[in-house]
Formats: C-alpha cells, sequence, structure tokens
RNA sequence: GCCAAUGUAGCUCAGUAGGUCAGAGCAGCUGAUUUGUAAUCAGCUGGUCGGGGGUUCGAAUCCCUCCAUUGGCUCCA
C-alpha cells in the first residue's frame, strides 16, 4: 500500500499502481469525468501512469492551467495525426500547447497549405478523435528513439533527441500517430469534442532565422461545444475593442501610405487625448525633480559611434543623411540617450547636483521590419516620455525605486490593474551580444531584483531579454486580443557614462563616474494610447476623453439657448461641444454615445424655460436636469476626484 | 525580411466557370420635417474595383510583379 497526500493535507492509502484516473474513480464518478491530468510530487503525468510509491497528489480539470494544457498537448498530437493522414510523409518539428490551444510545425515538403485546407484538417480531426484513441506512453532508450525517428526520415525530431542527454527517452503513441514527448496526455483522444483549427503561418525552425521555414499551424479545442462558441464570440468581441478599429472609428489617429508605413499620423482628437497624457507625466514628473529638456530629431553618425549604437544597430537602421556640400552623415535618432548624455557634459558636475533627471518626450525613428509594424503598438517613428537620470551609485537604488513609484502612480490612476513586470537579465552564455563589464553588470541585476523585491513587485525574470547596454525591468500590459506588449520600462546602465566619459567632482574633490538610468512609464505615447484605447474601448476617463460633453438641443428652436449653455461650460474648461445638425433627438443621442462621449446634454421648451439642461450619462443613461453650473461643478468634482484619490 | 491571406466609394461590405457588374447601407450634399432619451423621409454627389504589366475580341474577375494591410515567425536600442 501507498499513502497518497490531497492537496487539502488529507491522506488516502491506495495499493501500489493505482493511477492517477482510478484515484479520481474513487471520489466520484463525475470528477473521473472531468479529470484531465494529476500532478504527482509536482510533477505533471498522465492520468493512466501507475503511481508506485507515497506522493502528494493534485487533480487537474479544465478549470486550471495544467488540466487544459494536457487537453491542449493531446490536441496538438491529434492533429498531427490528421495531418499524418492528410498529407503523408508530412515532418513535424515541434507541437506544443500555448496560453490559448496549441500549435504544431510541419514541414510539408512542397505542398503548402491555405484556409482551406483548415477545415479538412478540422474534420478530420473530429473524425480521430471519435475513435476515442488511447495515448500510450512509452520508456525508450535515446538510441533506439534515434534509429526510429531515423527511419521514419523525420530530421527534426532526430536532431531534437541529438540534443537531449542520454538516458530515457519518452514516446506517446495514439491512434497511427507516434511522437517524442514528455506529456502528459489525456487517457484518450475522446474529451476533445469541440475543435478548431485557427489560422496558419510560417516559423523558422528552432526560432532561427537562418534555418528553414515550417509551416506552423494554430487550434484550439474544448471539452465541450459551448465553449468553443464563447471563445469565439469572446474573439468576436475583442476586435471591437482592437485599437485600430477604434482609432479609425473615433478619429484619434490615421496612416497614410504616402506618408510612409508606420508613420502615424494623429488627427485633432488623438493629438488632444495624447496631450492630456503628456502633461499629466509632466506634472508628476516636476514632482519628481526632472528638468525638461528638448533634442533635435537628428544627430551626427559619431554621436552614436561614440554611443556604441551605430556598430550594433547602424546596418539596420534608417541610414545616415548626408549634408550636400561636405557630405556629414546625420542619423535620425532612435535613440534620445546620447543626445541627453550631451546635455549632462555641458557643464562640469558636482556630487552635490546629483542626481540630474532629464526629461524629454522625444521622437525617434527605428528601421522596424515591415512585416512587424501594427497599428500604433508597433512603428517606425514614436515619440518616448523618455528620461535620464545621471546619479551616483549609491543612488542608483533610491532612484530605481522612484520610478517605478511614478510607474505604478501612472498605472493605477489610468486603472491598469493587470500587468505583469518582467526583469530581464543578460544571457551569460552569448557575452558577445553585450557591451560593458561583467562587475558592471552583476552589480546592475543585483540591484534590480533586490528593489523589485522591495517594491512588492513579482518580477518575473527572463534571462537573455535584457537590452545589449544593461538588464532593466519592464512593465507589460497585454492588448484586446492577449498580445503582451510592453509599456513601461527601467534600465540601468553602466555603458553610456563609460563610453561618453561623463564624470562628476566627488566630496573627495576627484572625479567619478555617474551611473544612468534610462526610464519610460509610459513607453511611447503611441503603443500607450493603443493599449489605453483598448483597455477602455474607447470609453476613456473623463479626464482624458476628448470631448467631455456634447449639447443636443430637441431642435433647432434651441439653437440659442443650446449655444448659451455650450459657451458657458466652455467658460468653465469642460471640454464641450454641441450637435445641431437637423436630426430627432433619437439620431443625437445614439450618434454621441457611439463617439463614446461621457455626457450628452439634452436641452428642449422645458430645459430652456427653466434654464436647465438634461444629463444624459454614457452607459448610465438619463440622470435627470440641473443647472449648467451644477453640471461644470459636478463635472469638475469628478475629474479631481480621480486625480486626488489616486494621490492618497 | 520570411510564410499565409486580404485589398471594390470616406466607412462596412455585395458583386468572381471573364461579357449592361461597377452595386447596397452608413457618412456627405440638397430639400421636406421641428422632432423629448440609441437610426424621420425623399433626391443627389462619390470608385481609372491598391499600382503597373500581361493573357483575351473583352479583365474588378485569369497570370506576373510591385505596394499596402491582416495573422504568425524572426527582430525590437
Amino acid at each position: 500500500m501507498i499513502q497518497i497526500t490531497f492537496p487539502d493535507q488529507r491522506i488516502k492509502e491506495f495499493s501500489a499502481g493505482i493511477t492517477g484516473l482510478e484515484i479520481a474513480q474513487s471520489i466520484s464518478p463525475q470528477l473521473a469525468k472531468d479529470v484531465l491530468a494529476i500532478s504527482v510530487n509536482g510533477e505533471i503525468w498522465d492520468l493512466t501512469r501507475p503511481i508506485t510509491a507515497d506522493a502528494a497528489i493534485r487533480l487537474h480539470k479544465w478549470d486550471d492551467t495544467e488540466g487544459k494544457h494536457a487537453f491542449w498537448h493531446s490536441s496538438a498530437h491529434l492533429m498531427a495525426e490528421a495531418l499524418q493522414n492528410l498529407y503523408p510523409g508530412v515532418k513535424f518539428g515541434i507541437g506544443p500547447a500555448i496560453e490559448s490551444g496549441f500549435y504544431y510545425d510541419v514541414d510539408l515538403g512542397d505542398k503548402s497549405l491555405s484556409e482551406n485546407d483548415l477545415l479538412d484538417i478540422e474534420k478530420k480531426m473530429y473524425e480521430l478523435a471519435s475513435m476515442k484513441s488511447p495515448f500510450n506512453r512509452e520508456d525508450i532508450s535515446k538510441s533506439g528513439a534515434l534509429e526510429l525517428f531515423q527511419t521514419k526520415g523525420d530530421e527534426y525530431k532526430t536532431e531534437l533527441i541529438s540534443d537531449l542527454a542520454d538516458g530515457t527517452i519518452t514516446l506517446y503513441k495514439h491512434g497511427s500517430f507516434t511522437d517524442l514527448c514528455r506529456g502528459p496526455h489525456l487517457p484518450d483522444t475522446s474529451p476533445i469534442k469541440a475543435i478548431k483549427v485557427l489560422s496558419l503561418a510560417g516559423a523558422y525552425w528552432r526560432g532561427d532565422e537562418k534555418r528553414k521555414q515550417l509551416t506552423r499551424i494554430y487550434g484550439i479545442t474544448f471539452p465541450k461545444k459551448s465553449l468553443l462558441d464563447e471563445y469565439l464570440i469572446l474573439l468576436e468581441e475583442a476586435k471591437k475593442r482592437d485599437h485600430r478599429k477604434l482609432g479609425k472609428e473615433l478619429e484619434l489617429f490615421t496612416f497614410s501610405q504616402r506618408v510612409g508605413q508606420g508613420l502615424p499620423l494623429w488627427l485633432p482628437r488623438g493629438a488632444m487625448l495624447r496631450e492630456r497624457l503628456e502633461n499629466f507625466l509632466k506634472k508628476v514628473q516636476k514632482d519628481y525633480g526632472y528638468d525638461p529638456v528638448i533634442t533635435p530629431h537628428i544627430g551626427s553618425k559619431e554621436l552614436y559611434v561614440t554611443s556604441g549604437h551605430y556598430a550594433k544597430y547602424g546596418k539596420d537602421s534608417f541610414q545616415p543623411i548626408h549634408t550636400p556640400v561636405e557630405g556629414e552623415e546625420f542619423l535620425l535618432k532612435p535613440m534620445n540617450c546620447p543626445h541627453h548624455c550631451e546635455i549632462y557634459r555641458s557643464k562640469p558636475r558636482s556630487y552635490k547636483d546629483l542626481p540630474v533627471r532629464l526629461a524629454e518626450f522625444g521622437t525617434v525613428y527605428r528601421y522596424e521590419q515591415s512585416g512587424e509594424l501594427h497599428g500604433l503598438t508597433r512603428v517606425r517613428g514614436f515619440t518616448q516620455d523618455d528620461a535620464h537620470i545621471f546619479c551616483r551609485p549609491d543612488q542608483i537604488k533610491e532612484e530605481f525605486a522612484k520610478v517605478i513609484d511614478i510607474v505604478l502612480y501612472i498605472f493605477k490612476t489610468l486603472d491598469f490593474k493587470e500587468f505583469i513586470t518582467q526583469i530581464s537579465l543578460r544571457d551569460p552564455n552569448t557575452p558577445d551580444k553585450y557591451i560593458g563589464s561583467d562587475e558592471n553588470w552583476e552589480k546592475a541585476e543585483k540591484a534590480i531584483i533586490e528593489i523589485t523585491n522591495e517594491k512588492g513587485l513579482e518580477g518575473q525574470i527572463v534571462i537573455g531579454e535584457a537590452a545589449f547596454y544593461g538588464p532593466k525591468l519592464d512593465f507589460m500590459v497585454k492588448d484586446a486580443i492577449g498580445r503582451k506588449w510592453q509599456l513601461g520600462t527601467i534600465q540601468v546602465d553602466y555603458n553610456l557614462p563609460e563610453r561618453f566619459e561623463l564624470e562628476y567632482i566627488g566630496q573627495d574633490n576627484q572625479r567619478h563616474r555617474p551611473v544612468m538610468i534610462h526610464r519610460a512609464p509610459f513607453g511611447s505615447m503611441e503603443r500607450f494610447v493603443a493599449v489605453l484605447i483598448e483597455h477602455t474601448a474607447g470609453k476613456f476617463p473623463l479626464w482624458l476623453a476628448p470631448d467631455q460633453a456634447i449639447v443636443l438641443p430637441i431642435s433647432e428652436k434651441y439653437q440659442n439657448y443650446a449655444e448659451s449653455v455650450l459657451k458657458s461650460l466652455n467658460n468653465c474648461d469642460i471640454r464641450t461641444l454641441i450637435d445641431d445638425r437637423n436630426e430627432k433627438i433619437g439620431k443625437k443621442i445614439r450618434d454621441n454615445e457611439l463617439r463614446r462621449i461621457p455626457y450628452l446634454l439634452i436641452v428642449g421648451e422645458k430645459e430652456e424655460m427653466e434654464g436647465t439642461i438634461s444629463v444624459r450619462k454614457q452607459g448610465q443613461g438619463d440622470m435627470g436636469s440641473m443647472k449648467p453650473e451644477d453640471f461644470a461643478t459636478m463635472i469638475r468634482k469628478e475629474t479631481e476626484e480621480v486625480l486626488k484619490r489616486i494621490e492618497d
């Protein structure tokens, strides 16, 4: 007999060799139906794998990620089986479960798939799923596995196996398909009830641009048809919040082929929104002791040779522009820091002056690959809410902490609750990707980890994601369809001060080197506004909304009164419009609701007589009538309260 | 840049075995209506069907190429 410990710490005895499925059955038949995988001492196992020793277990159903993972991983194998059936000779790369669904990378030889083929794959998957093929786990030696896949001619699997450590390798078989796989899998294919093969993409083998591009097929599956329907509806809903769609509808920004791809044009309403965000941050930065600076959009090539950016990115940037007579070379600035270093250098600095915090909404230009451009989130010209803090080494921690405070303050003000923090460190295996001394890297990495912990942020550490000059702390937010984007960033840099020979005179009357912190709480105005649009679905908070209220006269008879209301509200700094079209009130309400204007102010005979307005709040409907001055007070209060509450 | 797809009026979309196929709704303009909380009615103006080549008696429709966009991959100071 063995002792099985359940998550609630209860212990039950079972005979050795019992499986997860049998344990679930012993609890309830329903559980046995719902369970998808089991954790055994923290390791995720198949439900059919015998447990031979005492263990702590946890059963996974659809409602946890481990359960979904096993489900989707099995689905990937099911899809592979379908592909093998439909396209004999297909070679398989990898086929993992992902955050929503799964994919499989395959080499179809000369055959190229198009979207019509996805339905065939889907049909085949349904057909195979209904055959209830069990997933069988099998241990095999490395050499045996190599031989098996070599005979099959599956060079990708062979390569994967060669890279594995010697010892036993696990295979999973179901139906006619055998795959190299760690598992775990479902007992059989029958729980896979709803299937959607979603899309096709090219994907380089092992993520290496120089290697063969395989066909990646994305899919998602569910244990119930209704869950698939819900998922598809959710996708549709998310599309409605897409910033590219709303940006057009709400007239915030546009693109023009004639201006160039990836170069956004901010329309008046978008510019107004952005300006309010900028002013908000400027005020915060003023409170935190930043000094605004302004630098030009181009800089001498020498500047970037000095900074090291030219050597690193010169080839992959917009190419230099030349002066017609002297032939001097200038680069569109890809970042603001070299300019700011020169500002620091413009006069001798004392230790008493530090930290020096130079802030600029600096527009930069980067050559992004054409396939990577995406709405406002990935563009070729954008404005960073940039600042560089030059400080003494002993001030790093405090300064870094203050920047975290600013970022958190901004996220709180804008109600960004679901963000992820990521600490990016260098990859010690690829030292040539980075510049700067080991010692400085270690110091900086340690500082970031410490501060992040002290601030109570659960920073996920990612090796190899650091910038080439230093480690960083990023704040990531998801967009409407779940893609992660980096917004705020804080980066420690020992390198540029070195390269620009920045100095300050210390208390000891000796020259010392300052440390730089790069930081951008929004990241870029473009990306931030994009994410803000998707988070709010275009219903911006009142203090940011380009237009806060609109006066809707019932008919032309009340035009004069409507205009007097408009005037008095604008005099109170309430951003107010008027809809004086010759339309019925229902139409005006509809149109302006769709424009996401927070307050609709209806005026007709009754209001004119009483000197009032009828207030209709977005999403809430009729609030009754009030005097325009009372409305103005209410708006001012609402705006101030939001900003004040956050400060407390 | 690579793989796959898409590209018809300002917007959303119909129209492809090649032959009155250049259309609809919304927006815009004009007029009627003077309206009470999510679409009043009528008329009109909009498009070298992404650009350029080609096949054909004839191309929005077929082929080639370029451009842009979309979903991924790679990249991301």
